[in-house]
DNA sequence: AATGAATGAGAGTTCATTCAT
DNA sequence: TATGAATGAACTCTCATTCAT
């Protein structure tokens, strides 16, 4: 029988990121269940907790975002995961509805993903060097959340992921100047 | 007997900003009414629904914020709004957990007065011409969401917002070349 | 303030009567001060409590039919009645759904002007004599609450009316052969 | 478990026709789970609206009243549905009070045995022939609202039986000199 | 192991009634 | 006396979770 548990736990996180996806994290259990074809019980043996599925969902989701990191690479592997992540925020809402169910572990996974994508861009020239992990982690994060919430079109995608690109790619050391009250700069990541 | 009316109607959008900023959107009316001091019939006579309460108070917000940006100006006052804005970023979860209560009108207010900085620091030279408003605003709301969701430190934060920042600055003209499938690396951000 | 107070008080019997006549006895107080352009406490004060509302006006309406009732007269002034009450039933919802508020004084008022058009009505021998006061009553309470929750139309009602009618006027005497566990009657009400 | 969850539904319909018989359609759902010794949440699943919950009570009550109906027969049938039906109008609240959460299917049951019964109390000679299902229906709904709401003694219901009883038995064809526009209006019940 | 009925706390909302102004 | 804001119990309904079968 450990064949048709092991279905059934497939079946219910597929249900389970269909229905969130469409309808969010407050979307309910009892519609997941039904959704994967196994009733409510069942899904509570898998699942102890709501929350459990949903760290569950964001855990698969985030190990198969690092598994596709990991087949890019090159000059412009980042810029090219960017690119598909936004893209598929909205679609993906769990990935941000959820981020509250942390999955440390999950995101440390991907996290080690686009730090390799990262090196590789930096070592093909495509992003500068003083860029690091964490904030292209933070950057990822956000532009997803914000096309999720801000419904963007394609045009207002590129053109948004053109000025982080831009950022990243500026010759000029990240600036200082700029930090805190604001003294007066001339021109930021101006001088090469 | 006006004045009272006005007063509880001032306490309950306080504590529903309180509520909603540390518990989510999904708290209760209940609990906002006894934050506030007032019975639950009290709140319903002011804001006949959950959904007019969110709204209400993310109007608020907002037109405390196009405030805000409207007294900065200068090189870099679209820099400080951002900074400042994310750093609240996490104490103001509302203008972000409410994005779906839309308030257009709010909304439109406060992308108003972040073009007027836009235009002033295009001006001073601190941002690049070609860049526009709309994509600003979904910066700005992307770095919210981000801050907000992934508990940025201090030291994180500042390190994406250079990036950010570098990125609206920089001379080179917003890249071509990466859009779409990536065909051939080479020039990023121009100039090798 | 006599004047103002008296008139607030027409005003509030009148917005009851309409409200609840439409919406039924479950329509809310506040409406009917809101349609009586008062503000909810004066009602109350007039009112101490909804089912005094209900009672106040549910007696202005019985006095005002058994005064109409007693304009009437004649041979067929009972028939006319009737139909007139029952033609009206369903505007008059009140008359139904606030039975339950008993208001034994201006039941009685009325049961005496009924009482006058049967006498009026046996005298002319419009209605056989030995029917009473108590089943008139019965029967035209009775055939009001049907009209109101029955939905009739014209037809029905006429048809249904000429049935009591008939009943009320029939030669013979009162069956009694048919009550009770019924034995082997040959024909109701039959022999004279 | 299907044997709990039908029991569960009796008990729950019982519980039903007991409290809004006694309390009228106005009772609380909380009271009849109560009454059913189930939790709320059991109320809801078998019926999830209120309206579904008086609906199948009143379903369950027209297809009694139906299957009693059929039983019934002969020359005296109809009368003593009538009797039976009015001697329990006021246990039968029900009927009354829930009119408006018509089930038609259920009514129209009611109202083909009824027309059987009319049928052969016709071809017995007890009831005259002109008479049709539609008014018998009228009046036997009339005559339980009233029953209901008059809280008729045995003696007053009996005697307004017997006028409607010699009214359907009347051997003079009904009425037509009476019907319509009855000379002298004045407008009853109308607002002076 | 799977089922699905039962649970019951809690949510949003309404409304008769009170009371400060 | 009139006003209308405030009250809070009550109501219908939802849903994560438990447990008998």
């Amino acid at each position: 029988m450990r064949a048709d548990a092991q279905r059934n736990q497939q079946r219910i996180l597929d249900a389970a990121e269909e229905v969130f996806t469409h309808r969010g994290a407050s979307a309910s259990t009892e519609e997941v269940a039904r959704l994967a074809g196994v009733a409510i019980g069942t899904l509570f043996r898998h699942f102890p907790t709501k929350d459990d599925l949903l760290a569950a969902i964001l855990k698969r989701l985030l190990a198969r975002l690092a598994q596709e990191a990991a087949t890019l690479g090159g000059a412009d592997g980042l810029h090219i995961f960017f690119r598909r992540l936004v893209e598929q925020a909205a679609a993906k809402r769990t990935v941000v509805a959820l981020a509250d169910v942390s999955v440390p572990a999950a995101v440390g996974q991907l996290g080690e993903a686009v730090g390799q994508l990262l090196g590789q861009a930096q070592t093909a020239g495509t992003v500068r060097g003083d860029v690091r992990q964490p904030e292209v982690m933070a950057l990822l994060v956000s532009l997803c959340q914000g096309a999720l919430h801000g419904g963007w079109d394609v045009q207002l995608q590129e053109r948004t992921l053109d000025v982080v690109f831009a950022g990243l790619a500026a010759q000029a050391p990240l600036a200082g100047s700029l930090r805190r009250p604001p003294p007066r700069p001339g021109a930021v990541g101006g001088r090469p």
